[in-house]
DNA sequence: TCCCTCGATTGGTTCGACCAATCTGATGGT
DNA sequence: ACCATCAGATTGGTCGAACCAATCGAGGGA
């Protein structure tokens, strides 16, 4: 199996504690090796761990000073939402859920704004990646129907040409997958998917001038996120 | 001064030598023996920047396999857009520029839904960082200005009590910091901000059935990027 | 032709050492 | 009593070498 790595697991551990709590906002972390100690693993490997969490905005670091747990509200991103849900309510995990879709519509909105301005060749790629989640979405497996809407979701992206929406869309999209209640909400019925990708594609494939306003478009997806919700709720 | 890390200037060359397409999506990295003789630096100082790299989600790894560069497309997020950014035309810059303006009132726009339902009270921590942000205004020192900025907007996440609102709006917000083409522009007339946000304070203290809808809280924010991005065409 | 095996390659971890920045507390002078 | 200063301890940063573990690939055998 996935046998993971060592440096993996004590940023976990140290991510979930920041997450939660355990390590308060401004608070100095024990020394390297003293963490090389308690996790039982060497210097080097600590140094790998603190190094991705820095990285992530959880940490601060000055040589001969320390470490210091950093406001990852503020530092943070996507990256550690699923650390932040483990543990919480189902009420406050739907609420999660519920701001998460919200975001992606909110960019979605944008991204359906500049594809209503390109031309319907431009979109054949987007037509190829939803066949092929329309071929995913028969086969039950959550995971590839999921990894099928990545790509559609890539195809997209990429007829935007932006590299804003592009990497501010896809931290969304990837951590959605990530968060196996959220995940499993939104592919239970696959064929909503695809019923709503239709939709849209059918939409864009019009003749510039004749297509649904950007506005008109979002219902679609709005309608969508309502059901996933829904089907959240309700367990 | 701020003399950097070796492991950052690791990080940062390859960081940009992905983000240029030098390396192409799918192309072997060197290995780490091999990148630490072109970077004169030890093994492990090339392994602690490939780690961070790679929970940039720049690179992925197998052992005894190697580095392989995604694409960062679809695993990257907002951190490496000054990356990006450099060596582009001004056109090219332009267009970040207004794309990320757009997503930031996107965000906007939410947060803004949530705190329209927040009792005038909640919002005093807001009426500080707002009054502290007037003061840096004076200042004429745009670092001391995006600062407050940052903590006028931090205050305003705090209040919506959303974690998913802070973690995906405080990359955007950071790396605005980071773009400093876009910041001065920002910036450069600080009273633009101030009157801005005077208004929405106004309009949030308002009891909550006379506060104006989001919408119209929205033309405030919508108005405030147009003059910053007319006075980033004028160069 | 196919498959297996084994050596070479490459990442993962450990150990030990030393450098550099910072912090702390004792010292000594005012 | 107060404060500036300095030396030692603390802590992160880098280095070097060694070994383990997963993978790859070329060569040989069925």
């Amino acid at each position: 199996m996935l046998e993971s790595r060592a440096v993996d697991d004590v940023a976990e551990v140290l991510r979930h504690e920041i997450a939660r709590g355990v390590l308060a906002v401004g608070e100095r972390l024990a020394p390297e090796r003293q963490l090389a100690l308690r996790f039982e693993v060497n210097r080097g490997t600590v140094r790998a761990a603190l190094g991705r969490l820095e990285a992530e905005g959880l940490l601060s670091v000055r040589q001969g000073s320390g470490y210091l747990v950093r406001d990852f509200r503020r530092t943070g991103s996507l990256e550690l939402l699923p650390s932040l849900v483990a543990g919480r309510s189902a009420k406050e995990r739907l609420a999660i859920a519920s701001d998460l879709l919200a975001v992606r519509r909110q960019l979605a909105a944008l991204v359906l704004e500049r594809l209503r301005e390109v031309p319907s060749a431009a979109l054949a790629s987007v037509r190829r990646a939803i066949e092929d989640f329309e071929l995913a979405a028969q086969s039950r497996d959550v995971a590839r129907v999921a990894a099928a809407d990545l790509d559609v979701l890539a195809a997209l992206l990429a007829v935007t040409e932006s590299p804003v929406l592009q990497l501010c869309a896809s931290p969304v999209a990837n951590v959605l997958a990530e968060l196996p209640e959220l995940r499993d909400a939104i592919y239970a019925e696959p064929q909503t998917n695809v019923m709503a990708y239709r939709a849209l594609l059918a939409a864009l494939e019009l003749p510039r001038t004749k297509r649904p306003s950007a506005d008109q478009l979002a219902v679609i997806l709005a309608e969508r996120d309502r059901v996933t919700l829904a089907r959240l709720a309700e367990r």
